[in-house]
DNA sequence: CGGTATCCATTTGGATACTG
DNA sequence: CAGTATCCAAATGGATACCG
């Protein structure tokens, strides 16, 4: 183990402190998304991150913008557009994200099959103990 | 944008699946702490996590094991001695994990000063703006 | 279009106590 | 040591309605 990983090691709090904003679902989903779009309005981010709330939406982008891994900008047009992208610091965090991501693409079925193993045998398990262990105490 | 890149950005949930597995706070921190521990014991591990309790704990390494990512290996001795190591496509996991974790490691300074910044014009806005706007519908 | 505000069900997760 | 079981407070997040 070297010093670099021992420091590492003791110092979860960095890492906590992290992941409790941009360890999430949808964090992740936004900096994926907005790695490859370079840019984009907040519909058509909301249409391609399925299954997120409008709410849901805002509030991660708005933690995001806090802290300064996205960028906002306004448009003052009628209708208003809002444009958002990756900051500096943003985009050194691609690389992670985007590895991650990948590996999901190419390891999500082993964890399918992984699951599918584990619950038959828990399930095999259950039934085969239906007695109970009788014992008198005192 | 490449086709992968397509294909990756239209099938979120692969990857969605995946990020509410071990998207979490704690499972990247196990996995963490397993890629640089090898094989580790249930009160070992808990005492390198700050600040998880042994029910999340018992969760996490839970949901790994049910995953594929973590083994779980119970030696029948007295007192019980079980312990957790990764397996072959929990160790693939380390690329990605180790990668965020260094990320957090350099950047988190980054970060807590973006979000000073983004807090104190907060405040300085909310400040500015005590006169409300009156008007008349009708 | 791009939000905000409110309500409310579900989930999460710590604390505590007990067990083989 | 390595859990399991129960309780309960707090956080999460969807649905809905409304606004500039």
């Amino acid at each position: 183990m070297s010093l670099k990983d021992t420091a590492q090691a003791s110092n979860c709090t960095a890492m906590s402190d992290v992941l409790n904003r941009i360890g999430d679902k949808w964090s992740v989903m936004v900096v994926g998304i907005l790695s490859r779009s370079g840019t984009i309005r907040f519909n058509e981010l909301k249409r391609s991150i399925n299954g997120v709330s409008q709410r849901m939406l805002t509030l991660t982008l708005r933690n995001l913008e806090r802290d300064g891994l996205v960028t906002r900008t306004i448009y003052p047009e009628v209708p208003p557009r809002v444009e958002y992208g990756l900051t500096e610091l943003g985009k050194t965090l691609t690389g992670p994200i985007n590895s991650l991501w990948d590996w999901s693409a190419e390891h999500h079925g082993s964890i399918i099959d992984a699951r599918s193993i584990y619950d038959d045998r828990q399930t095999a398990v259950a039934a085969e103990a239906p007695r109970k262990i009788a014992y008198a105490r005192g």
